[in-house]
DNA sequence: GTCCAGGTGAGTG
DNA sequence: CACTCACATGGA
């Protein structure tokens, strides 16, 4: 267990942002978050001390990029335009918002399932497909010390080799040959998530909507999420209505090139004050 | 029971 | 090009 002094990090907004599906709070300020294989534990001790269940070795080179801690956002958060009141309330009420770094095949398959699905279902689904398809892990909480038992995000071979009830328990409905179609493309290498990172944001979305049942919104939010293209903004239901409601439906050029950490404010400040 | 959710692909005009 | 429609299922 570490002890790390970070300053802008709010894990409780981060773990309701929509970005990520296996961060959760387990309890008053104890987080858990499932990725790399590796179950952790996140404690918040005040605003800017946590503990967490690593090395500092895995910290430095895997935590510090995942949650985006090495960019300052202050030059994103000074981004709304003076009359633009709206977006000022929106990035005051998650001002420690953080567009994270994560893995592509997670995004993808989480994105294919998130579709017509509210985030609480979205979640259920994950771990629904978690359990049946990946092999079954047991710790200690460092912070508890109860048996915790987790199960990794699947490969796409353990997804393939997943039996058909199993994976129709997960709640997938149609989306679940969409799955299978993505993890059928990336095992024969059709398509290399990991070569995507060089190419530029449209070519990247368009590689992303070849695999079916992925469209520009899915796309968008992969690229954001795991690419870290802060030039896209993925369009969903709450999205439409801030541009529709605050902005006549069109997006301010100034704000084109960071859409994806300003939509990010948005999308939260709508979705937790239920905007209609 | 009804309605909605971080949409998409196929079909039509 | 734009527009409509079916699509499974959980959660409120």
């Amino acid at each position: 267990m570490i002890k790390k002094k970070i300053k802008n990090f709010d894990i409780q907004t981060l773990s309701e942002s929509g970005q990520i599906f296996r961060l959760n709070k387990i309890s008053d300020n104890l987080f858990s978050l499932i990725i790399d294989g590796i179950y952790l534990e996140i404690k918040k001790i005040d605003d800017s001390n946590f503990l967490f269940s690593c090395s500092n070795d895995y910290f430095n080179t895997k935590l510090v990029h995942f949650f985006d801690l090495d960019t300052d956002y202050s030059f994103y958060k000074k981004l709304a335009n003076k009359n633009d009141i709206f977006l000022q309330k929106c990035i005051k009420y998650g001002e420690n918002i953080k567009i994270l770094n994560q893995d592509p095949f997670e995004m993808l398959i989480s994105f294919i399932i998130s579709q017509r699905k509210s985030i609480k279902a979205i979640r259920t689904s994950i771990e629904r497909l978690c359990k049946m398809c990946s092999k079954k892990h047991e710790i200690i909480s460092e912070f508890t010390n109860k048996k915790i038992i987790y199960y990794p995000f699947p490969t796409e071979n353990e997804i393939l080799k997943c039996k058909n009830e199993l994976l129709n328990t997960c709640g997938l409905g149609y989306r679940k040959e969409y799955i299978l179609n993505a993890c059928r493309l990336i095992k024969e290498k059709r398509i290399i998530l990991n070569d995507l990172f060089s190419l530029q944001s449209n070519e990247l979305i368009e590689n992303l909507m070849k695999f079916k049942g992925v469209g520009i919104k899915v796309a968008s939010c992969i690229a954001l999420f795991a690419y870290h293209r802060f030039d896209i903004c993925p369009i969903d239901v709450w999205i439409k209505r801030v541009i529709e409601q605050k902005y006549n439906g069109k997006i301010p050029t100034k704000y084109l090139p960071y859409i994806g950490i300003i939509q990010q404010y948005w999308f939260n400040y709508a979705r937790l004050e239920k905007l209609k």
